[in-house]
DNA sequence: ATGCCGAATGATAATCACTATCACTATCAT
DNA sequence: ATGATAGTGATAGTGATTATCATTCGGCAT
């Protein structure tokens, strides 16, 4: 149902050659700068459809919607509040917490999303 | 600088009265139901101040704020996708983990938001 | 090769939650 | 009373995302 058509290979090499966390306009902006134009709307579903298929990954900010390459293990995200940069971290104990609280109430848990936000560690040095 | 207007205490006893988590226009529609008319901005404007002040609690969903009794001791959510029933949950464990996250690299935590999707035990027992 | 059909594309309009603007008003301190 | 400060509400604007729609593409059966 749904193609892998050229755009759409576009966008993933793309979203694969970094580790970024990419919004739309940012994956629109670097195909530009490689020549490749790419309809605003075409990324926005062409980075829906990649999601869906399980080829990038898909994080929710507050404002909008991020995508980052799919090869790397499942994990979390430490959000600077000031300049913006994002960390991972993976904490195994904290996914089986999480399964935990879930059993215990019977919800079957689909997906989660764990953002810390704060100042990073460049950030807080910078502080008055 | 703040004030606690009278359009203000309004929103802030209809949050108090229930355990919703609301969203502007739930407040907005509440209010009229009651006789109450506030112009949707100064919803927005007095939501805000109030979860400013720590008077009300807010989490952020993908596509809205919501907002909640502050009155509660802190707690992150399950939500279902199939119903959009919010349940809540409280794990100490999780949280000092997070610290322990954080402060493993340097990073100062302002906050933090856990969102445990799926289905809730109604809908999970409906699925076919 | 030709024609067909479902899906994709891209320009653009629309949506939706939220914020900014602005003229006016309420509140408070002197 | 006077002025400073903040709030109100109608409405316009913003920004990310989605819908619309005419056109095009990519197989696949003939
Ligand atoms: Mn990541
Ligand atoms: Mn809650
Ligand atoms: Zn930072
Ligand atoms: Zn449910």
């Amino acid at each position: 149902m749904q193609k892998l058509t050229a755009q759409r290979q576009a966008i993933l090499d793309m979203i694969n050659r970094s580790d970024k966390h990419w919004d739309a306009d940012d994956v629109a902006y670097a195909l530009k700068e490689e020549g490749i134009s790419i309809g605003i709307a075409t990324v926005y579903r062409g980075l829906a459809a990649l999601a869906d298929q399980g080829l990038i990954e898909s994080i929710q900010l507050a404002d909008k919607k991020r995508y980052e390459r799919a090869d790397k293990a499942h994990h979390d995200h430490l959000i600077c509040t000031r300049c913006g940069s994002i960390e991972e971290f993976c904490e195994p104990e904290i996914e089986s917490l999480q399964d935990k609280v879930a059993a215990e109430r019977g919800f079957k848990i689909e997906g989660h999303q764990l953002l810390l936000f704060g100042l990073c560690k460049t950030c807080k040095a910078e502080e008055s």
